[in-house]
Parts: structure tokens; sequence; C-alpha cells
RNA sequence: GCAGUCGUCGCAUAGCCUGGUAUUGCGCCGGAUUUGAAAUCCGGUGUCCCCGUGACUCGGGAGUUCAAAUCUCUCCGACUGCGCCA
């Protein structure tokens, strides 16, 4: 969200950037205008109140003095001042939410080196690591090789809970285990420090993080507790700060945390998706910083360099790419996307998604930094980065990795984590 | 899950019974004093707006009342005990 004093300020700003991503200014205008009228209803209200107030005050003296005429008369006086508060309040209120439930749908400004472009066409790309794999024999999809081996129970999943969840099963179960702890230590060696975070969330903190469109096509609630599972760790870990003011010297605060995140993915369905490229339920290691903004520029860099580095490291070829304005969701101010190369579908495919949220988040959530307890204290950055979404870094893994008999080699990185064994076996039993 | 105790400004605390508009300490910020520091003294230290002898604020919400931190209801959270369970 947006801080007011921006639209009141300098609405030619949030203009600019409208016009950058081909949005209407409707919005922009509404918004001001209701700020307008609320400011005004307010000022009336507390004048109201100050009457009321000042008036009421005589009547706790005159009883005190014994005075009970005068207390009556003051109460005759003060009677129908109430129900215009009343009323004047609710009007107050009415704006105010309005404005806000607008000023949540305001996307954040973006950062000058965002591409312009309608849709994912116009994203650009922003680097190459590594070497396209080349191979002997035929690749087969990922979706050849869960099944040849039986790493992968697609069919019993759909049964006990429905299609897109899955059992992961032998081998590759064990080497998705290896990656979030490899993926873990790689990013404590760099300062971040671990956190396990809830996987569920009340709807207050929710929107905080969130676009409000992903509760209907996102997230998935838990009834009758009114609890949502959480879509990425980035919610928890970000949410957690809510109403807080960070020591200024604690800043910046490296985070990585491990977690189920769980995608309804309504509306997203297509034959491109295969095997457990797109599912229900999978785990991530996510890096989380908060920062001051002066340095959230510099360590948006540093959370991408980790995902480079982190990704050579497991010895995947892929492509950096910069999202650009059509692509870009409302919460962040840039986007590098990595895009893993999947020899099956011959195409490079998401598996990391690294955004500097400047203060949109923490505006919302109210994350302050400074000296607790102290007036004004500004508003903190919030950036977030895919390390590794296991279910995708074992497609990308098994598909660049992949052997002429169907097994797959395990890179090197992760080999100490699986007692030194080099090569994926199939599963025994189906 | 049941029962009891409790939730007050960054932290700690008073006020609640008996309704009249949030006390004190610590920390922090500014000033005075000082060669400098400590100590001491003075002032400030929740939010909002049109910045005032302004309005709002005592876990959240609702109610009673001219008036609610204070009374009532409800939800949330913490602690203790019992029960249950990885």
């Amino acid at each position: 969200m947006l801080d007011m004093a921006l639209f009141r300020e300098h609405a030619e700003l949030i203009r600019a950037d409208h016009t950058k991503r081909g949005l209407p200014h409707d919005n922009i205008d509404r918004i001001i205008e209701l700020d307008q009228s609320w400011r005004n209803l307010l000022h009336e209200t507390d004048l109201l109140r100050r009457e009321k107030n000042e008036a009421a005050r005589g009547i706790g003296a005159a009883k005190k003095a014994g005075d009970q005429a005068k207390a009556e008369e003051i109460l005759a006086q003060v009677a129908n001042l109430g129900q215009a508060i009343s009323a004047m309040e609710e009007e107050t209120k009415q704006a105010m939410v309005e404005r806000d439930r607008l000023r949540m749908s305001v996307p954040n400004i973006l950062h000058e080196d965002v591409p312009i472009g309608a849709d994912e066409s116009g994203n650009t790309v922003h680097g190459v690591h590594g070497d396209k794999p080349t191979f002997t024999f035929e690749p087969r999809t990922h979706n050849d090789l869960i099944e040849m081996n039986r790493w992968v129970d697609l069919k019993r999943a759909a049964k006990i809970t429905g299609s897109r969840f899955y059992f992961l099963k032998g081998d590759l179960a064990r080497m998705e285990f290896a990656l979030q702890q490899y993926a873990v230590n790689f990013l404590r060696e760099r300062e971040f420090s671990f956190v396990q975070p809830p996987v569920m969330m009340n709807r207050e903190a929710y929107e905080g993080v969130t676009d409000l469109a992903d509760f209907e096509t996102v997230m998935y609630g838990v009834e009758p507790d009114q609890y949502y599972m959480i879509a990425t760790a980035e919610h928890p870990l970000t949410a957690m700060f809510m109403d807080e003011t960070i020591p200024e010297d604690q800043l910046p605060l490296r985070l990585v945390g491990v977690s189920s995140c769980f995608r309804r993915e309504v509306g997203s369905h297509g034959q491109s998706d295969l095997g457990i490229w797109r599912v229900h339920q999978f785990t991530k290691i996510e890096q989380i910083i908060i920062a001051r903004p002066e340095d959230s520029w510099k360590l948006h860099e540093e959370l991408l360099s980790n995902c480079v580095d982190l990704w050579n490291s497991l010895g995947i070829h892929f492509e950096i790419v910069n999202i650009c304005t059509g692509d870009m969701g409302t919460v962040a101010a840039k986007k590098y996307d990595l895009e893993a190369w999947i020899p099956g579908a011959e195409q490079y495919k998401e598996i990391v998604s690294c955004s500097n949220c400047t203060d949109y988040q923490a505006n919302r959530l109210k994350i302050r930094y400074g000296q607790p307890g102290h007036p004004n204290q500004p508003i903190v950055h919030t950036l977030n980065s895919t390390a590794v979404a296991t279910s995708r870094a074992l497609v990308a893994i098994m598909e660049q990795y992949q052997l002429e008999d169907g097994k797959v080699a395990i890179p090197e990185a992760l080999q100490a984590y699986m007692g030194g064994q080099t090569v994926l076996e199939p599963c025994q039993w189906g």
C-alpha cells in the first residue's frame, strides 16, 4: 500500500507509474477525492465531539458541587449532540474505508530499470549462467522420468486428496530433503538466520503481505478458524514484524525460511505444466531481508547474487530475467526471475522469483525501524527471493542431469547430503 | 478441551472495587551545567487532522451511560493447574 502522503503531495509520481503500466488514473483521482472528504468530515466530527466533551465535563463538576438542577440542564443540552456525532462518525468511517479499499488495489511504484512491456514477452534477459546441457540421446520429460523410476505417485495422491497433489518416493524424496538442507546451509554461511514459520496466518496479517485478489485465486482457507494456508514463507516471515519498530542496529535483517507452501492455482491449467511442475503443495526455501530504505536496492542485488551462486553450485543452466511492467504484480517494485532450461519442454521456465517490495508491504504492516517508542519512525523496506522451490528444482535437476538409461545423476553439491551417492536409483515399489 | 488468574504508551508499573478523561520509574531524544564525561536539573517521548485550551487511544469488537482503562457481553492472546496428545 502506498503512503497516503504520496497521494496528497506527489500524485504525479503515481500517475506517471500508472501510465507506464498502462493503467487508467480513475482510482488515483477517486482516492484523493475520498481523502479530502474524509478529512473534512473528520474535522467536523472533531468539532462536535469537542463541543460535547466540554459540556459533559460540566456535568461532573455540577454534580460534585451538588447542583443537581444545573447537571440536568447541561444533560438536556447535550442530548442531541450524541446522535449527530454517531451519524457523522459513520459517514467519516465510510469515506476512510472506501479510500483504503481502493488504495489497497493501487500497485507499488516501479523502479526505473523495469522494462516497459504489455506481458511476459516484454521481459528482458539480464544474464545467462552455465552451459545448456547436450545429450547423446533423446532427453525425456521429467514426467516420464518420475513415472519410469516410480519416484512420484500422483494417482494415489489424487485418490486421497485431489489433483496436483503428490507423494514423493525413494531417492527423489531423499534428494528433496538434501536440497532443503543444502540451501539452508548455503545461506547460513552468508549471515542468514534460519527460521521455521507457522504455515497458517489470520486474515489481518495476510492482507498486509499480499494482493486482495489472491484470496480468491491463491489461498486455501481453513475453516472454522478463518486461517489461511501460507503461499510462501515470505508471508509469515515478513508479517511477523507487523506493528513493530525494529531497532536500527538489527538491520538489515537476513532470514532464511523453510516451509510448505500451498496454492490453489485457480484457473491455471495447461499441458506445459506436466508432473510436479505446478502443484498445490510444495516446499520452498526462502530468503527475506528487512532493510533501511537506502540499502534496499543494493540488497536486492545481493539476493539475486545469492540465487545465482546457489544455482551455479547446483550446476543448473539458467537465465536471469528482468520482469517488465505488464508482468509485474501489485507488490514488487522490481523483480528478477531465474528461469532454468527444461530440455523436455525445450524452454526456460521459472524457478526463482526475487523481489524488492520497497515500503509497500511495510506500510500495510506498519513495520518501522529506529528507536522503539519514538514517534514518526521511518518505514522499512522488505525484500524476498526464492532460494529453492524444491519441486521445481527437482524438475530442473531431473531434466538436466538425466542419463540415457532414465536414471538421474546427483549434483555434486548434494552428494554429501545423500551419503556420497552419485545417481538416483528407481523406487523399488509402485 | 476444562477451570482459575491476567492483558494499561518501547520495557516495567499505578489507576479498575466506588465511571469524570492515563500515574510513576527505566530507556531514549533535546536543553542547562561541565575542558570532556558521569551525576544532577528542566523539557520531550502513542495515533490522526485544518497542529489547537483539537480529536482519538488502556489486547480487538460490541453494549450501558451525558461520560468507560474503570461496569456488562463477546472474541483473541498470555500464565498456572487438570485432562489429552505427537
